[in-house]
DNA sequence: CAGTGGTCTAGACCACTGA
DNA sequence: CAGTGGTCTAGACCACTGA
C-alpha cells in the first residue's frame, strides 16, 4: 500500500468524480483557495492537481470564471503503433522477415510528394514480406530517403526489415500514420496467399526527423490477422 | 507577438534540441539547478518545465541519475476518431442519417460479451446508414445496454444516429476502438452500393460510463471513401 | 472590483542511488 | 555521502473577467 503523493490523491478524487458522473459536464468545480481548505495544502499542490487535469482534457479552466468539467470526452484517442517484429515476438509467435526487392531509384518526375521527399537527392526503395509462425502476416514497401539517410544505402535488409534499421539509426521521429482498407492486388495476394482483391488493412506511414522526410512506408495486413486497438479513458499517462 | 511563460520557454527549448537531433536519446540533460542558473528561475519553474516534457514521454527522469532525453519516440499515436456527423459536415458534406431497423431483445444466451452488457436487462439494437451527398458512407450496428441508459427507449433514430444522442446524453465515457478491414457480407454490401465481398475498414468501439458497458457500435466504411489519420510529433497537447 | 486562475519565488525535507 | 529529482510550503504579483 504505497502513499499517493497529495496532489496525485487531489487528482484522482476529481477525476473519480468525474467518470462516475457524480459531476456532469459543464459543472463548476471547487476554486484553487477552496481545495487548499477541503485538502489543509499549499495553493501549489491543488494547482498541480487541476493542471494535469486540465492538461488531460478533463476540465476547462477560465481565469476568474472556475473550473468546469469538460464539456465533451477528449476525442483524442492513444493508438498503440507498434514495432511489428516486437508485435508479433509478444504474441508469443516466431517473427520473420524476407525481402521481395531492392533497389535505388530517383524520384519520379510525376510525383510531387517523392520529388519533396528525395530533395535532389535518391530514393531506396525496399518491399518485403513479414512473417509469423511462417504465415505472410503482412506486406510492406518502403521508401528511404538516401538524402536524409546515407547511411542506409550499406545496409542488408535481406532478413532484417528496413524499419528495425531505422528504429535503431534514427530514433527521434515526427510521424503520421494513415490507416486504411484496400482490396488485395494480384501481387500483393499472392505475396500474402490471399485471393485477389480480398479485404486488407492498410497502414501509410510517413516519418519525419527534425524538418527532413525521412521514409515512407505503405503496409497491408491480411483483414482478421491484426486489428488495431486505440483506448481512450481514465488512466492517463503518469508523470 | 505573445511572450511565453517561462517554463513554456524552457520546455520548448528542450524540446527543439531533441527533436533537432542536437541532443539524442539516452544523452544527460542538465540537472534541475543547472537549469535554474542557465534561466535565473527558482526550481519550481524549471521543475514544472521538465515534469512536462516526462510525462510527454520525451525524457526519462531518475531520481539521483539525473534526466535522460528518452530511449525511442513515445509510441503512442494520438488517432483522432471523431463524430460522423460532425466530420462529414466539416468536409463540406451534406449529412444525413437513415435507420435501417430497431428492436428491442434480450441478451443472446450463446454471448458472453451481451450478457455483461446487458446485466440481465434488454439491450436495443439499431442499425442504419450514415450519407454524406446522397452517397452511402458507413454501415453501422449498435447495440445500447437499457439498464445503462434507460432513457433511450423513448428516443427516436429514424433520423438522427444513436451515436449523436449518446454524445448529448451520456458525456463522459471510457472508450475502446478497435481498428480492422472486412470484405463485405451481402446485406452491406447492397446498403453500401458495392460489390459483395469489397473492402471496408471497420471500427468497433465499446465505451462505458464509469463501471457501466453502456454501447457497442460496429461501423464499415467502403475503402478509399474514410481513413483514419493519427499523428505524433513536436506538438504536445497544451496546459 | 472582487475573485479566479497563471505564474513565479526562495526556501524546505525527503528518498533514492550512483560513485 | 553528495547530488538528484519528488514534493510541498507560504507567500507574491499579475491579467483577466464576470457580477
Amino acid at each position: 500500500m504505497k502513499l499517493l503523493p497529495l496532489h496525485e490523491r487531489i487528482r484522482t478524487d476529481i477525476e473519480s468524480q468525474i467518470l462516475s458522473g457524480a459531476i456532469g459536464p459543464g459543472d463548476k468545480i471547487a476554486s484553487e483557495s477552496g481545495l487548499m481548505e477541503v485538502y489543509g495544502c499549499a495553493r501549489m499542490t491543488v494547482n498541480k492537481a487541476l493542471s494535469r487535469l486540465s492538461a488531460a482534457g478533463l476540465v476547462d479552466r477560465r481565469t476568474k470564471a472556475g473550473t468546469f468539467v469538460a464539456k465533451r470526452p477528449n476525442e483524442m484517442m492513444v493508438l498503440d503503433v507498434p514495432d511489428l517484429p516486437v508485435e508479433i515476438v509478444r504474441r508469443g509467435q516466431a517473427y520473420r522477415y524476407r525481402m521481395i526487392q531492392r533497389l535505388e531509384r530517383a524520384a519520379s518526375p510525376h510525383d510531387e510528394e517523392e520529388q519533396r521527399f528525395a530533395e535532389r537527392g535518391r530514393l531506396l526503395f525496399v518491399s518485403g514480406v513479414h512473417i509469423a509462425d511462417d504465415q505472410p502476416f503482412a506486406y510492406e514497401e518502403r521508401l528511404v530517403s538516401l538524402n536524409a539517410v546515407p547511411e542506409i544505402a550499406g545496409a542488408d535488409f535481406t532478413s532484417e526489415p528496413p524499419g528495425s534499421w531505422l528504429l535503431r539509426h534514427i530514433p527521434w521521429t515526427e510521424a503520421e500514420n494513415r490507416i486504411g482498407a484496400v482490396g488485395a492486388s494480384a501481387q500483393s495476394a499472392e505475396i500474402l496467399h490471399i485471393p485477389t482483391g480480398a479485404a486488407c488493412l492498410t497502414i501509410d506511414r510517413r516519418t519525419w526527423r527534425g524538418e527532413k522526410y525521412v521514409t515512407h512506408v505503405h503496409q497491408q495486413f491480411v483483414a482478421g490477422r491484426y486489428d488495431l486497438v486505440a483506448r481512450f479513458g481514465a488512466v492517463q499517462r503518469g508523470s
